[in-house]
DNA sequence: TACTTTTAGTAAAACGCTTTACTAGAAAAT
DNA sequence: ATTTTCTAGTAAAGCGTTTTACTAAAAGTA
């Protein structure tokens, strides 16, 4: 069956301790002659160690649990691809988890990753975690590194990275207002509203700096996606009757769906709605017109959370640093000026 | 440290076998009352077996490795999702590598997982892989199921899951011909020209068909992403001083891009130039104006990878299928009748 | 009663590696 | 010449499971 250190000892005539020293540049030193043997044996067998027994004793599985809520959402392929583009170099490989946004799934995906004695975990996602996930007890007892990319969602001490929503929100709306917009719409994620979320806070608070009344008939809300931002669009202009200007959408790909529905309403871009997104996706860049966006470092919040893993995996003793991203406004074509 | 079936057997005063064999369901059987009680040590300790130690033994890893060029673009997430998706409750879980479009990595990838003993691996590429994957000797002996997703590009009897491109293409060609144009560029993957892929082959043969001539000012290329296809667009516009009146793109993304740079150089969608993409994915929807488009089953095609790799693993006598999907041309907006 | 069968379990090997502690013989030192 | 040190290795334990082959005691049977 498979080619065992064994096989390599007995064909070499060694013992399967020199095999394994010379393999792995340990213990006394070796006569050269023997280590040419050995090696050519190896080479000859195309012997590799068995991942399983290497680490049954080693217990270093150089492996990362990663979940997601959707693998598909532009906003969390560049994380992961800043997370694997991290631990590429460094032999480590990520177990990618996609839960479809249930919670159920993500407790147990996390479950099966603890058992698959992953050394870290990175969790994406905007969902409230439950105690199980957060206090877990292997977690806690073997010190996986955990990191959290929840926009905040979740109660902990270390290990979380977040994006400085509200000011990049607040920024948004801003730059609405010095626009000269004053009935500013705003589409955001499924079950925020009431829980009242950095983002949305950012904009009331804008609103309320600049005494600009809060109009309810504006907020609209809708998952993270082109057909959320295309049915929360559609709701604010019905629930408005048109009646406004400007609207920012939680995120860009909401913004997609957000010209649509305008285009639909006969609303152009800019000359009649101004729009404003959040994530500063390589999409905005496309759409037509260009689209003005909050932008936020994913590539790099999964780069660093990879990096925090890895930097808590050798250092077990130290507490896994948090870090807060800073958002920036990218001024593109899709916010008109008014002149009134 | 860790708690081992040995702690669980001393606590509940049998031997490891037992508590082994309770666990398992296996064995002769146990006493109700013995059940119980070992049961209820493993809940009190949190007891779960070593994988590894686990893995040495019964030698299955319920681990898939996947390949792929780019999480970020969104035909490979929509991948990635079908694979997922079923293996999601059966226990496996994926080991996902981005190689990057880089060759050199996707062969290391490829090592790593089969040195991580995965039972299986999926690779979606449209580049050419080395014989080093293609007839690996691990992989082989240990008959570790592959499927390739790969655009046909790779030679290889089993295991290969294909789209019809070429009728695809056609297809959307044979549209445009029969909407009125005659003038019709084509923007594709790098590379790809000298080697006649199933795309342009679609494409000249179908032009061939209706006794169109071939301009090759009206063919360009560049990567599959959106600046791709702005680049390539740009290109065709300026090769052929703007005499083409529709373009079809090698993919949605692309499309994205080629929008872009006909909106720059003053040609509207579809009022000047209608346009065709590949791949049908959600964006395509969304777009101003909407994108006609061939679409191609992305993520069952992810499905199908999946489950032919199950299938490959509870028979390993049997050999892989191969799957040939069918495209559809999406008619939506970006294609005008011409009437001249 | 004396044998067989069943019940309820156990001891020990095996999986394939790493690692610790040891050693025979050669070379160096006294 | 004897002891010490160095060189080039090896034997065996151990990692945490599963599994095979075995067994003592209880129950059933003739």
């Amino acid at each position: 069956m498979k080619i065992t250190i064994k096989d390599i000892a007995e064909k070499a005539g060694v013992s399967t301790t020199t095999v394994s020293h010379i393999l792995n540049n340990k213990g006394s030193r070796f006569s050269e002659e023997t280590r040419q043997r050995v090696l050519k044996v190896v080479d000859e067998l195309n012997y590799q160690p068995d991942f399983f027994a290497q680490n049954m004793i080693m217990k270093k599985s150089r492996t990362i649990g990663m979940i997601v809520p959707d693998v598909t959402d532009l906003f969390f392929s560049k994380l992961i691809e800043g997370v694997e583009s991290y631990f590429n170099s460094l032999g480590y490989m990520i177990i990618l988890c996609n839960s479809k946004h249930d919670p159920k799934l993500e407790e147990k995906y996390f479950q099966q990753l603890v058992y698959r004695s992953v050394e870290g975990i990175i969790i994406a996602t905007p969902n409230i975690l439950s105690e199980k996930i957060l206090k877990n007890d292997d977690v806690l007892r073997r010190h996986i590194p955990l990191v959290l990319i929840d926009m905040g969602k979740n109660p902990r001490e270390q290990g979380k990275l977040l994006v400085e929503e509200y000011q990049g929100v607040y920024s948004g709306v801003k730059y609405f207002i010095e626009m000269g917009h004053q009935k500013i719409a705003f589409i955001q994620e499924v079950g925020d509203y009431y829980q009242l979320s950095e983002r949305i806070t950012g904009y009331l608070n804008c609103l309320e700096d600049y005494n600009i009344d809060y109009n309810p008939q504006l907020i609209s809300e809708g998952p993270l996606t082109m057909q959320g931002g295309y049915q929360a669009t559609k709701q604010v202009i019905e629930q408005s009757q048109k009646d406004f200007t400007a609207i920012f959408c939680s995120n860009d790909q909401m913004a997609v769906g957000a010209y649509q529905a305008l285009l639909e309403a006969d609303l152009r871009v800019p000359d009649d709605v101004s729009v404003i997104g959040f994530d500063g996706l390589e999409i905005a860049r496309y759409m037509a017109p260009a689209l003005t966006t909050v932008y936020q470092p994913t590539f790099d919040i999964g780069f660093y959370a990879a990096k925090f893993i890895l930097d808590a995996i050798e250092n077990p003793k130290q507490r896994i640093p948090n870090k807060i991203f800073e958002t920036k406004l990218l001024v593109r074509d899709s916010v008109k000026r008014l002149t009134n």
